[in-house]
DNA sequence: GTCTATAAAGCGATAGAC
DNA sequence: GTCTATCGCTTTATAGAC
């Protein structure tokens, strides 16, 4: 990856998930990034689209390396999936911090970048659904509270995020630990 | 309120709630309602920003006559709740719409109708705390299940429509319901 | 109350100099 | 690789006829 595109991302994501698709403006990114329309359009000759989907498969790979695998390999399914628990309230900033690939999906232009979403969240629920049968979990039950922990995770960040209270994130993943060792 | 804000503002609605504040331009609502942009600025004088607070304030108080109302004057609390979980499943069309208050909490623009979400689900989670205490919940108990009760609606919605399956939507509520009674 | 015409600004995208 | 200038189009909003 190209230096510029590199260093530009970070700034990039965030407009994205401050602003969504139709909110964030090339102005916007502009002034976020410092880069002008001459340095954008060399980094992504395909414009606006695909500077969200280099940023969509970013954010997929960050969870593969930090969350997915670490998950996957982890020696003892529940502390893995309590350290999973720690590096996904870390990345959300406490609920203070949305999730792009759950914004997007709520407007028309989820269709656009639908592959990227799912593949996101099927990921995330597979891996999590093995490690709870790894953890002793039948394997519906397990399949069902992995589904349960992904949607509580998603409303929790909505919920915070509309009440304007990082507490409620926060008391979620508590109720989600408390119930994976009860 | 006008006969022609009347008529247009199931349209404008899903305009909103399927685009989003920033996706949803005049030229869109104008193929949605039929209504060209005299007759939109005739209605609203001051543009889509009160396009946009009016179907907020048609929404709760939607939630508040057909929702709150008979949640709280609910004879059998139990009972009530299952009844709103009904109106909840049938508003949402099990998952496959998107909740609109939950999408503007996402953005930015969250910020410009702020006091509109806040107020929605203020008043949802207080009524429903009541009426678990009055189910025999202890209060703080009650305060919190009220929480994941509004949150894993909220995650369920947005976890169905990534993945594109109602049928997450369904079995959270299912799961809800029986959380209730256990 | 609804329409068409139009204004002024912003949009994504391109061209070409450096 | 970055910039400025510019294109063509869309945006929100207004004016005025009917």
């Amino acid at each position: 990856m190209s230096n510029t595109l590199s260093k530009c991302l970070p700034a990039l994501t965030e407009c994205f998930r401050e602003y969504g698709y139709e909110g964030t403006s090339l102005a916007r990114i502009t002034a976020a990034t410092g880069l002008g329309k001459g340095s954008l359009y060399n980094a992504f000759p395909e414009g606006k689209d695909q500077m969200l989907a280099v940023v969509l498969e970013e954010i997929t790979l960050w969870f593969e390396t930090q969350v997915f695998a670490p998950l996957q390999l982890a020696d003892e399914p529940v502390a893995g999936i309590m350290e999973m628990f720690d590096a996904t309230s870390a990345y959300f900033k406490s609920g203070k911090r949305a999730c792009l690939m759950g914004t997007l999906s709520a407007t028309q232009c989820r269709d656009r970048f639908a592959n990227h979403i799912k593949s996101y969240f099927f990921q995330w629920q597979q891996v999590l659904t093995d490690t709870l049968i790894r953890a002793g979990w039948e394997n519906s039950q397990a399949k069902f509270f992995a589904e349960e922990i992904l949607a509580s995770i998603q409303g929790a960040l909505t919920l915070s995020r509309a009440l304007d209270d990082p507490a409620i994130f926060d008391r979620t993943i508590e109720r989600l630990r408390h119930r994976l060792t009860e």
